[in-house]
DNA sequence: TTCGTTGTCAACCAAGTGGTTGATAAATGA
DNA sequence: TCATTTATCAACCACTTGGTTGACAACGAA
Protein backbone atom coordinates (compact mmCIF):
# COMPACT_ATOMS: atom_id res chain seq x y z
CA UNK A 1 0.00 0.00 0.00
CA UNK A 2 2.99 1.94 -0.38
CA UNK A 3 2.66 3.37 -4.14
CA UNK A 4 0.10 1.47 -4.94
CA UNK A 5 1.15 0.80 -8.28
CA UNK A 6 -1.19 -0.02 -11.21
CA UNK A 7 -3.90 2.19 -11.69
CA UNK A 8 -2.29 5.22 -10.40
CA UNK A 9 1.01 4.64 -12.40
CA UNK A 10 -1.39 4.66 -15.63
CA UNK A 11 -2.83 7.60 -14.48
CA UNK A 12 0.16 9.81 -13.50
CA UNK A 13 2.06 8.35 -17.13
CA UNK A 14 -1.13 9.77 -18.89
CA UNK A 15 -0.90 13.26 -17.29
CA UNK A 16 2.47 13.61 -18.46
CA UNK A 17 2.18 14.29 -21.92
CA UNK A 18 1.04 17.84 -22.60
CA UNK A 19 -1.13 16.91 -25.61
CA UNK A 20 -2.79 14.43 -23.19
CA UNK A 21 -3.45 17.21 -20.62
CA UNK A 22 -4.84 19.35 -22.90
CA UNK A 23 -7.31 16.93 -24.20
CA UNK A 24 -8.29 16.85 -20.33
CA UNK A 25 -8.68 20.65 -20.25
CA UNK A 26 -10.76 20.16 -23.24
CA UNK A 27 -13.25 17.36 -22.43
CA UNK A 28 -13.64 19.37 -18.86
CA UNK A 29 -16.38 21.77 -20.59
CA UNK A 30 -18.13 18.77 -22.05
CA UNK A 31 -17.72 15.33 -24.12
CA UNK A 32 -16.26 15.39 -27.59
CA UNK A 33 -14.99 13.47 -30.22
CA UNK A 34 -11.88 11.87 -31.36
CA UNK A 35 -12.11 14.44 -34.27
CA UNK A 36 -13.37 17.17 -32.46
CA UNK A 37 -9.95 16.56 -30.15
CA UNK A 38 -7.43 16.37 -32.88
CA UNK A 39 -9.33 19.79 -34.73
CA UNK A 40 -6.98 21.66 -32.04
CA UNK A 41 -3.55 20.06 -32.58
CA UNK A 42 -1.40 19.50 -35.56
CA UNK A 43 -1.14 15.24 -35.26
CA UNK A 44 -3.47 13.25 -37.25
CA UNK A 45 -6.47 11.36 -35.30
CA UNK A 46 -4.53 8.22 -35.65
CA UNK A 47 -2.30 9.91 -33.03
CA UNK A 48 -5.61 11.20 -31.22
CA UNK A 49 -7.06 7.72 -30.80
CA UNK A 50 -3.59 6.24 -29.09
CA UNK A 51 -4.02 9.33 -26.31
CA UNK A 52 -7.19 8.55 -26.14
CA UNK A 53 -6.62 4.55 -25.30
CA UNK A 54 -4.27 5.78 -23.09
CA UNK A 55 -6.47 7.69 -21.08
CA UNK A 56 -9.30 5.44 -21.16
CA UNK A 57 -6.74 2.64 -19.57
CA UNK A 58 -6.30 5.26 -17.17
CA UNK A 59 -9.23 5.24 -16.43
CA UNK A 60 -9.63 8.99 -16.98
CA UNK A 61 -11.75 9.13 -19.58
CA UNK A 62 -14.74 6.74 -20.74
CA UNK A 63 -16.67 6.28 -23.76
CA UNK A 64 -19.75 6.39 -25.20
CA UNK A 65 -21.71 5.24 -28.72
CA UNK A 66 -24.11 7.22 -30.32
CA UNK A 67 -24.49 6.29 -34.18
CA UNK A 68 -21.04 6.10 -35.25
CA UNK A 69 -19.77 8.91 -32.80
CA UNK A 70 -18.10 7.74 -29.62
CA UNK A 71 -18.05 10.47 -27.81
CA UNK A 72 -15.07 10.61 -24.95
CA UNK A 73 -16.21 11.90 -21.03
CA UNK A 74 -13.57 13.01 -18.20
CA UNK A 75 -13.71 10.84 -15.49
CA UNK A 76 -14.00 13.66 -12.33
CA UNK A 77 -13.49 10.52 -9.57
CA UNK A 78 -10.31 9.28 -11.32
CA UNK A 79 -8.72 12.56 -10.76
CA UNK A 80 -9.51 13.50 -7.46
CA UNK A 81 -7.92 10.18 -6.65
CA UNK A 82 -4.49 11.69 -7.93
CA UNK A 83 -4.98 14.22 -6.52
CA UNK A 84 -5.69 12.68 -3.04
CA UNK A 85 -2.53 10.68 -3.51
CA UNK A 86 -0.25 14.16 -3.99
CA UNK A 87 -1.96 15.51 -1.04
CA UNK A 88 -1.02 12.55 1.09
CA UNK A 89 2.27 13.46 1.17
CA UNK A 90 2.65 16.88 0.84
CA UNK A 91 0.44 17.60 3.76
CA UNK A 92 2.52 15.17 5.46
CA UNK A 93 5.69 17.08 5.01
CA UNK A 94 3.78 20.68 5.54
CA UNK A 95 2.49 19.46 9.05
CA UNK A 96 6.41 18.72 9.91
CA UNK A 97 7.30 21.74 9.01
CA UNK A 98 4.92 23.51 11.24
CA UNK A 99 5.53 21.09 13.97
CA UNK A 100 9.35 21.71 13.60
CA UNK A 101 8.49 25.51 13.22
CA UNK A 102 6.65 25.66 16.38
CA UNK A 103 9.65 23.95 18.19
CA UNK A 104 12.22 26.16 16.92
CA UNK A 105 9.96 29.29 17.84
CA UNK A 106 9.37 28.05 21.21
CA UNK A 107 12.97 27.04 22.12
CA UNK A 108 13.96 30.83 20.91
CA UNK A 109 10.96 32.51 22.95
CA UNK A 110 12.35 30.51 26.04
CA UNK A 111 16.06 31.22 25.33
CA UNK A 112 16.17 27.63 25.60
CA UNK A 113 18.72 25.00 23.89
CA UNK A 114 19.92 25.72 20.18
CA UNK A 115 20.82 23.19 17.93
CA UNK A 116 24.47 22.07 18.25
CA UNK A 117 25.86 23.65 15.19
CA UNK B 1 -2.30 29.72 -20.42
CA UNK B 2 -3.72 26.65 -21.79
CA UNK B 3 -1.85 23.97 -20.65
CA UNK B 4 1.17 25.86 -18.61
CA UNK B 5 3.51 23.75 -20.54
CA UNK B 6 6.89 23.57 -19.17
CA UNK B 7 7.75 23.28 -14.92
CA UNK B 8 4.31 21.99 -15.03
CA UNK B 9 5.01 19.63 -17.74
CA UNK B 10 8.09 18.32 -16.55
CA UNK B 11 6.16 17.87 -12.99
CA UNK B 12 3.53 15.42 -14.35
CA UNK B 13 6.42 13.57 -15.86
CA UNK B 14 8.63 13.13 -12.53
CA UNK B 15 5.65 11.53 -11.15
CA UNK B 16 4.85 8.89 -14.35
CA UNK B 17 7.54 6.62 -12.85
CA UNK B 18 6.43 4.59 -9.40
CA UNK B 19 10.47 4.75 -8.36
CA UNK B 20 10.08 8.32 -8.11
CA UNK B 21 6.81 8.55 -6.51
CA UNK B 22 8.18 5.98 -3.89
CA UNK B 23 11.17 8.54 -3.22
CA UNK B 24 8.27 11.48 -3.18
CA UNK B 25 6.62 9.23 -0.63
CA UNK B 26 9.86 7.96 1.27
CA UNK B 27 10.89 12.17 1.44
CA UNK B 28 7.33 12.98 2.97
CA UNK B 29 8.61 11.77 6.07
CA UNK B 30 12.00 14.30 6.23
CA UNK B 31 14.98 14.36 4.00
CA UNK B 32 17.62 11.59 2.66
CA UNK B 33 20.57 10.90 0.86
CA UNK B 34 21.40 9.34 -2.43
CA UNK B 35 22.78 6.03 -1.04
CA UNK B 36 19.33 5.91 1.57
CA UNK B 37 17.13 6.41 -1.15
CA UNK B 38 19.22 3.52 -3.28
CA UNK B 39 18.66 0.78 -0.29
CA UNK B 40 15.21 0.10 -0.35
CA UNK B 41 15.18 -0.33 -4.31
CA UNK B 42 17.03 -3.26 -6.46
CA UNK B 43 18.53 -0.60 -8.50
CA UNK B 44 21.97 1.24 -8.36
CA UNK B 45 22.43 4.96 -6.88
CA UNK B 46 23.08 5.91 -9.94
CA UNK B 47 19.66 5.23 -11.48
CA UNK B 48 18.74 7.17 -8.01
CA UNK B 49 20.88 9.72 -8.44
CA UNK B 50 19.17 10.23 -11.87
CA UNK B 51 15.76 9.97 -10.89
CA UNK B 52 16.78 12.76 -8.44
CA UNK B 53 17.91 14.87 -11.02
CA UNK B 54 14.88 14.71 -12.59
CA UNK B 55 12.93 15.18 -9.55
CA UNK B 56 14.69 18.32 -9.06
CA UNK B 57 14.38 19.62 -12.66
CA UNK B 58 10.86 19.97 -11.95
CA UNK B 59 11.53 21.81 -8.63
CA UNK B 60 9.25 18.60 -6.96
CA UNK B 61 12.56 18.29 -4.32
CA UNK B 62 15.60 20.60 -3.09
CA UNK B 63 18.96 19.64 -2.02
CA UNK B 64 21.08 21.18 0.65
CA UNK B 65 25.13 20.61 1.05
CA UNK B 66 26.35 18.93 4.73
CA UNK B 67 30.11 17.84 4.73
CA UNK B 68 30.10 15.07 1.64
CA UNK B 69 26.26 14.25 1.73
CA UNK B 70 24.07 16.22 -0.67
CA UNK B 71 20.32 15.65 1.39
CA UNK B 72 17.44 15.91 -0.51
CA UNK B 73 14.02 17.19 0.56
CA UNK B 74 10.77 17.58 -0.62
CA UNK B 75 9.31 20.21 -1.57
CA UNK B 76 5.21 20.68 -1.07
CA UNK B 77 4.69 23.60 -2.63
CA UNK B 78 5.42 21.88 -5.51
CA UNK B 79 3.45 19.15 -4.98
CA UNK B 80 0.23 21.42 -4.64
CA UNK B 81 0.82 23.41 -8.04
CA UNK B 82 -0.22 20.26 -9.71
CA UNK B 83 -2.85 19.57 -6.89
CA UNK B 84 -4.17 22.79 -8.18
CA UNK B 85 -4.04 22.02 -12.53
CA UNK B 86 -5.67 18.74 -11.80
CA UNK B 87 -8.74 20.03 -9.44
CA UNK B 88 -8.92 23.15 -11.48
CA UNK B 89 -10.86 20.95 -14.62
CA UNK B 90 -12.43 18.02 -12.14
CA UNK B 91 -14.06 20.94 -10.33
CA UNK B 92 -15.44 22.20 -13.49
CA UNK B 93 -16.38 19.05 -14.66
CA UNK B 94 -18.19 17.82 -11.21
CA UNK B 95 -20.15 21.46 -11.10
CA UNK B 96 -21.52 20.70 -14.47
CA UNK B 97 -22.29 17.16 -13.69
CA UNK B 98 -24.44 18.60 -10.44
CA UNK B 99 -26.03 21.81 -12.51
CA UNK B 100 -27.02 19.29 -15.10
CA UNK B 101 -28.22 16.70 -12.47
CA UNK B 102 -30.40 19.81 -11.49
CA UNK B 103 -31.92 20.46 -14.50
CA UNK B 104 -33.14 16.98 -14.96
CA UNK B 105 -34.43 16.58 -11.89
CA UNK B 106 -36.54 19.85 -11.91
CA UNK B 107 -37.80 18.94 -15.33
CA UNK B 108 -38.74 15.92 -14.04
CA UNK B 109 -40.24 17.13 -10.79
CA UNK B 110 -42.21 19.81 -13.46
CA UNK B 111 -43.48 16.77 -15.57
CA UNK B 112 -41.42 19.14 -17.76
CA UNK B 113 -40.38 18.81 -21.42
CA UNK B 114 -37.85 15.68 -21.69
CA UNK B 115 -34.75 14.93 -23.96
CA UNK B 116 -35.50 14.18 -27.04
CA UNK B 117 -35.22 10.24 -27.97
C1' DT C 1 -26.50 -0.64 -53.00
C1' DT C 2 -22.91 3.12 -52.87
C1' DC C 3 -20.89 6.96 -50.49
C1' DG C 4 -19.08 9.77 -46.75
C1' DT C 5 -18.05 9.94 -41.94
C1' DT C 6 -15.82 8.25 -37.88
C1' DG C 7 -12.57 5.66 -35.78
C1' DT C 8 -9.24 1.76 -35.20
C1' DC C 9 -5.56 -1.56 -36.55
C1' DA C 10 -0.87 -2.64 -38.28
C1' DA C 11 3.64 -1.62 -39.48
C1' DC C 12 7.17 1.36 -39.15
C1' DC C 13 10.52 5.09 -37.43
C1' DA C 14 13.06 8.67 -34.60
C1' DA C 15 13.69 10.03 -30.14
C1' DG C 16 13.50 9.41 -25.33
C1' DT C 17 13.67 6.53 -20.95
C1' DG C 18 15.39 3.61 -17.27
C1' DG C 19 18.76 0.80 -16.42
C1' DT C 20 23.71 -0.88 -16.41
C1' DT C 21 29.09 -0.58 -15.72
C1' DG C 22 33.28 1.96 -15.01
C1' DA C 23 35.76 6.00 -14.01
C1' DT C 24 36.03 10.21 -11.46
C1' DA C 25 35.17 14.17 -8.46
C1' DA C 26 34.60 16.22 -3.79
C1' DA C 27 34.65 16.41 0.99
C1' DT C 28 36.07 14.16 5.48
C1' DG C 29 38.94 11.61 8.56
C1' DA C 30 43.14 8.78 9.50
C1' DT D 1 49.47 12.44 2.57
C1' DC D 2 46.29 8.53 1.71
C1' DA D 3 41.87 6.11 2.21
C1' DT D 4 36.86 6.28 2.62
C1' DT D 5 32.50 7.83 1.74
C1' DT D 6 29.25 10.06 -1.19
C1' DA D 7 27.63 11.24 -5.43
C1' DT D 8 28.05 12.38 -10.35
C1' DC D 9 29.60 11.85 -15.24
C1' DA D 10 30.04 9.20 -19.58
C1' DA D 11 29.08 5.65 -22.61
C1' DC D 12 26.19 2.18 -23.76
C1' DC D 13 21.90 -0.96 -24.24
C1' DA D 14 16.97 -2.63 -24.41
C1' DC D 15 12.65 -0.99 -24.44
C1' DT D 16 8.94 2.38 -24.82
C1' DT D 17 6.77 6.41 -26.70
C1' DG D 18 4.65 9.61 -29.86
C1' DG D 19 4.28 10.24 -34.27
C1' DT D 20 3.56 8.89 -39.23
C1' DT D 21 1.15 6.41 -43.44
C1' DG D 22 -2.03 3.15 -45.36
C1' DA D 23 -5.70 -0.12 -45.10
C1' DC D 24 -9.96 -1.24 -43.21
C1' DA D 25 -14.23 -1.71 -40.27
C1' DA D 26 -18.73 0.14 -38.70
C1' DC D 27 -22.45 2.96 -39.09
C1' DG D 28 -25.86 6.26 -41.24
C1' DA D 29 -27.48 8.75 -45.35
C1' DA D 30 -28.44 9.06 -50.31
Amino acid sequence: MDTDDGILDLAFMALADPVRRRIIARLSRGPATVNELAEPFEITKQAVSKHIQVLEQAQLVTRTREAQRRPVHLNPARLEALTSWIDQYRLVREAQFRSLDAVLRSQAAAGGPRPKE
